[in-house]
Parts: C-alpha cells; sequence; structure tokens
DNA sequence: TATGAATGAGGCTTCATTCAT
DNA sequence: AATGAATGAAGCCTCATTCAT
C-alpha cells in the first residue's frame, strides 16, 4: 500500500531527526575521545558516513552542535528535579546531582569547557541566554528546596545559594578528578572512595551539630 | 674596564635567562586574558619586544611553554609543605591550599586545562612523567599528615588519599565556581562566601563529633 | 464537468508557464536586492515557495536564469524600435532609450554585468550568440535611421555606429552613475540633474551648428 | 664590506615592498584575465611563486587586496590635477581624464566593479571613506575649474556637479563600450572612433551656440 | 512530477614552525 | 645570536547540482 503524503513527510522528519541525533551522537563519541578542539566536521561527517555538507543542513556551525549537546545535558540534568523521590526524602536530590555528574564525569566536563569557550568567545548569545535563564529557573526551586532545610534547622543558615554553589563545587571537582589521569593511578578502591565522596558531598553544609554515622547524616 | 670573557659569559646567561622569564611572564598574562587557544606565538614575541624566532631559542614548541608555567606553578604549590606553621597547626595546610588555590582561580584552571591537553595530545610525555613524579612526592609527604590525624581521631579513618582527593576536588570546584560567569551573577557576597566555602573545605572529611564552630574544627 | 485529456495537457503547459515567470520574477528582485552573487538557488526557489529541484526542471543552470532574464530584457528594450511616434519625430528613440535605461538603472546593470560574466565564464555559448545576433538585427534598423539624419544634416558625418555606441555610452554611463553610492550623494536636484543629462544625450552627435534650446535640438 | 644594521634594515624594507607590488601586479593581471571572482588567493600566491600565507603577511584579507589596488589608481587618478597644461589650456584636464580613464578601460571598469561590490559588502569601511574622502577633494577642485568656465560663459550655468557627472558616465560608458566584446566586432575603425568619443567627451554640457569645429570648441 | 536532503569541491583564513640573513 | 618573512597543512563554511523517493 502507498503511503500517503501526510505519513511520508512525517517519515522524512522523522528520518531527519534521527541523523540528526546521530550526528550530536558521534559528535559527542569523538568530542569525548579526542577532545573537542581536535575533531574536525569532516570528521564527525565521516564517522555518521554522510558528506561534511550535509551537517551544515542540521547545524549551522560547530559551535551549534557544542551547543545542542549541552541543551541536551542540562535538560537531562533538569529532570532530576521531577524525581517524585524528592518530595519525600530531601537528600535524595543531593545524591541524585551527585549520581548524575558522576556517572559521566568526562562529558560533564566536556560541557563544562565548551560553555567557558562559547561565553568567551560570545558566539550565539541568544542560545547561551537561554541555557542560563534555563538554569536559573532551576536554582530558584532548588533554593526553596535549601531554605526549608535551614528553617527546620539542619543545614547552616546562610543564602541558599551558599549551599548549591559549595555543593556544585564539591560535585564539579569530583568530576575532574575521576577525569584526571594523575589521580586515576592514584585511587585504588573506587567504589569505595565513590562512597565516601558522595556522602561528604551529601552533608556539606549541614550544621554538623550531631555526631550521627553517615546514613543518618543530613543533606544539603 | 673591560669586561672579562668570564664575566661576558656570565652576564650573557644572565641574560637569557631573564628573557625567558619575561616569556614566561607575557604569555601567561595572555593566556589569561585572552584563553591559551587565541594567544599566538607571535602575539608572545611582540608582547616581550623579541622576534618571533628567539621564542624557539627558548622552547621549542609552544606546548613546551605550556609545560614550563605549569612547573613553576607546581613548585610554587609545593613551597607551601615547607611552611613552618604547618608542623603546629595540622590545619593549616588546608588553609594555605585552599587560599593558593582561590589567590588566582584562573591561573589554576588555566594549568588544569593545559594539563589535560597535554596528556591527550601526548606531547612531550617525558616531562609530563617529570610533572607527575613530582607531584607524587608531595602527596607521600601529605599522606604522613593526613594518617597522622587519622591516629589521632580526627579524620575518619580511610585511606589517607581519600582525604587528599576530597580536598583537592572541593578546591578545584570551588576555584571553577569562582571563574564561572554564570557563578559571577549569583554570589553576591562574596567575602562571606568565601568564608563558607575555605570553612567547608577545612573540615571536609571530619569525623564530625564536636559540633565546635568553624575556628577550632579539623582540618583535612 | 470533468477536464478532458487535452484541457488538462493545456492547463499543465500553462502552470508550466507561469511558474517559471514566477521564479525569472523572485530571481530578478533577489539579484537586484542582494546582488546575483549573494543569491543561491534555494534562495529563489524559497521565494517562490517551491523545491530547489523543480528550480532544474525549468533551467539546466543557474546561469541559465541570468540568460533568460537577459533574453527577456533585451526583447523589451526591442520594442522600443516598433514604436510608432518614432517615425514621425526622430528624438524619440534616442529619448525612449534614454528613459528606458534610466528608468531602472539597477536592473539595466545587473544585466550588463551578467553578460560580462557569462562571456568570460564562456557558458551557453549558443544562447550568448543569439543574444547578439538578436542585437545585431536592433542595430540594424538603427542603422538606418541614423544614416537618413546624417544625409539630412542633422547628425555627423561618421559610419553611423559611431552613434549609436557614443549614445550607449553616455546611457549606460549615466545608469552607472545613478547607480552609485558616491554619485548619490553628490548629486542633489536629482529631477533637474536628469534632464540634463537627456538633453545631453539626445544632443550628443550632433552637428551643433544652431544653437538652438533643448526641445528643438536634433537628436541621435 | 659587511651591511650595517640599518641598512640591512633598509633592505628588507624595500623588499618588502617590492614582493607586495609584485603581489600586487600579480594580483591586477590576473583579476583581468579572469575575472577578480575567479581568482583564488592561492593562484595569485603561485602567480608570485609564494606561499599562501605570504600574502597575508601584507594583505589581512583578499578584499585589501582589492581596496589596495584600487587607491593605487585612484592615486594615479589624482595627479592628473596637477599636470602643468592644465593652468592654461582649461580642455587639457577633460582630454587627460578621458584618456586616463581610456587607456586601460578594463582595469576602470575592474575597479569601479570592485568599489561596488566592497560597498555593499561593506568591508573595509574605514578605507572606503579614505577613498571617498579622497575623491570629493578632488571633486572639489574640479568645481572651482568648472564654475570658472560658466562664468565666462563656455559651459551651460547648471551646478559644476552636473557638468563633471555627466563627463564621468560619458567616460564611463565609453570604457565599458570599449570593453565590451559585443561592440569589439562593430568597431571597426577605432582610433577615429576614440576621437569621435574623445571630442564628444570634451564638449559635453557646452553652451554649444558657436558652430566652431571640434578643434576650438570649449571644453568640460 | 516535485522535492529537498545530500554532496564535495573549493574558497578564505590561521598559525606553529623553519631557516636564511 | 636574533630575526621575522615564508611556509603550507588544516580548519570552517558555502552552494550549485544531483537523485532517490
Amino acid at each position: 500500500m502507498a503511503e500517503s503524503a501526510v505519513e511520508k513527510q512525517a517519515r522524512r522528519v522523522r528520518e531527519f531527526r534521527q541523523r540528526e541525533q546521530r550526528i550530536l551522537d558521534a559528535a559527542l563519541a569523538l568530542f569525548l575521545e579526542l577532545g573537542e578542539d581536535k575533531v574536525t566536521v569532516e570528521m564527525i561527517a565521516d564517522a555518521v558516513s554522510i558528506g561534511k555538507g550535509t551537517i551544515y543542513k542540521h547545524f549551522s556551525t560547530k559551535s551549534e552542535i557544542y551547543l545542542r549537546l549541552m541543551l541536551d545535558y542540562e535538560r537531562e540534568m533538569a529532570d532530576l528535579f521531577q524525581l517524585p523521590q524528592i518530595a519525600e526524602d530531601k537528600e535524595a536530590l543531593s545524591r541524585a546531582y551527585f549520581e548524575f555528574r558522576m556517572q559521566e564525569p568526562a562529558k560533564y566536563l566536556l560541557f563544562n569547557r565548551l560553555e567557558e569557550k562559547l561565553v568567551k568567545a560570545n558566539v550565539i548569545p541568544e542560545m547561551m541566554e537561554d541555557l542560563h535563564r534555563f538554569r536559573a529557573k532551576n536554582l530558584e526551586s532548588l533554593s526553596s528546596l535549601i531554605t526549608a532545610r535551614i528553617d527546620e534547622g539542619h543545614l547552616e543558615a546562610v543564602p541558599p545559594y551558599f549551599h548549591y554553589c559549595a555543593s556544585w563545587a564539591f560535585v564539579h571537582g569530583a568530576a575532574v578528578l575521576y577525569q584526571s589521569e594523575f589521580f586515576q593511578d592514584i585511587i585504588q578502591d573506587k567504589e569505595e572512595f565513590f562512597r565516601f565522596m558522595m556522602d561528604i558531598g551529601v552533608r556539606l553544609g549541614n550544621r554538623g551539630k550531631r555526631g550521627k554515622k553517615r546514613p543518618e547524616s543530613d543533606s544539603l
């Protein structure tokens, strides 16, 4: 049976999106493997077995590929805030955040680097602003959570952003650590170390009066 | 009175060293201002008012400039371990480390980036190994310090590298935070925040039984 | 009532021609607005709301679009020679010619440029020859007119092509002048200047003995 | 005998300028031969037997080559106004101008095209302004000349720019004519035609009352 | 028949490094 | 020893044209 015009159109759009996704996947893989500077547009095209020009049907600039990857990652990240368990267990967000970042530290750091680069080069500033707005929104809901924890006496009474900034810093540093070749050689017991780090991350900024052991300790 | 041959030779060597330092200083300043990728060898030469070729009398490669800067920084960093107050105040090292990194976060991060780049590109691997050996040595003395603190019951009883890695991570993250444009806009009270962060950094990994306030809290 | 096969065929042909005209119109508008080099085939297709490939059903090459536009313009131009008033008023052709060119100097110059380009690139030489043959024919009838004027003693006795070449040159230059940004700023009183120029254009090559004022002056 | 440092420096500068001139010459020749769009930077480099990169030591952009050629030509043109005979013979400037343009019509038209292109693309607008200022100055002195001629009753009493614009237009058109392949075939007696054209050019805008023959006719 | 995604040659520009003076 | 002109590989991006659907 012949395909209707509408079906055809839909299929085309679907295929177009799929190819776009393949480009993004290939680009990400190459960026992670070789570093974004060493990856040329042509290499990405070859990896997807398409022509160089085709890439430019999807992205008007190499930087736009960067940005699309960043936005996708940021969106994934934002989903954490929708997790059902967060409502009950205030610590859950801290853990989820830590795990999300540490799951693929290289990826996280790639985007961190890219962002710095794009900001510095001041390319596609509109899209960058979108990204920042998007984040600011997430941070607002985070602030409410933290304020609540402060009112309950679990966290030190400082502006909420103190807490999430500290948390961000620790997790970021942990990611870099995991990524670093030098530390790779030093850390022997990865699993235990991971637990140790996550534990610290979760306790960061606690008022720390009760001498409880880890499992019961308060969270971010 | 004319200069003797020996004196002349000595002067030449001195001048050569001075120029080398001027090259390194100019390069660092430019890297910090514009980002290492945007700085060309010619720009460095111009900043020092010498010819481009002369740079290559001192460094056989642009990467070698990177490395030299990194080594110098690392050496400065190592001096912290020689501070006299460390023997008395176990917390002093933590504070000194935090302050050292945070004093010029951009500089620290530059070197971090450069190192990652050099490792990935696998250029000058011998010099990189030197760097790593140098660090490993510092870490060993750090380990002894930490082991002592663990035995005294101040720190959680985990392998020493757990502690310094955690500390490294937190400080690194703090540096990135300070550098990031996005967070720049968020952090209002820089001074207080800095104190908050340093405090957390110093307490990281403490067994945390006593509810003491900052000044008396235990250190890394 | 259903359309007969013949009617259907006829309608198709008509639609095809209409679309071709729409392509040509859109192309011309874009060429004038942006310069032919900045206009891509895709832009033309978009302007007509058809696919890029469809353009190639009508014209086998972008250059062919150029040529078709040129031919159409040339044909319009040739119609001047058929004007009824020319038979009576020998000056009318000069005026008509001047006005035709100056009416849309940008358009005229576009085709001038295109022609030069096509000649240089030596594409579609057969069609170019057509164009030239077409023009040569027009010039022949022009020559007769001029010869008559010379015999009447109004024009200087030189080969007829001297006259029309001079006229062409002056009008061409006037068009460029009108088009030039630089002169745009200089010419204040456009209307009066236009009259001045046309007057000169019409008198060009006159034997110039009688000191008559413009309206009665002899023409090309 | 060894070359002194100063001499060496001077020689270097001289050589640099020479190479620059060779680049400009080669570029001009190629532009005239093939059209500026068909000439790549690499072709110019090859023509001078230097590397592509070397071109960029002299000119930061392909457009800058265009501009430099234009400026040089404009300067040559400006020298006409300094000719000694102009003071005595008011017609001399007209003749000199005509001859200058017509001497190498292709060259003149190339620059005309380039200018239009640069204006449209709005590149190097500062240098373009320089060019325009430069011209405006020349036109001012031209205006004085013309005003004098008007006062003497030789030229029609219209704003001076009417006269030089008309003259510009005619000469420009003549250049295009000479350049055009089509007219090349038509014009048989080049020499006589040239004289005819120049004569018209010189008489353009004259009040034309006296029925004198060419040699005594008034000039622009 | 109309489409528009895909192509890939080719253009401009950058810059680390070399080397003749 | 110091210089800086020269190099040329390599990167990003454009767009006329093709062709499978």
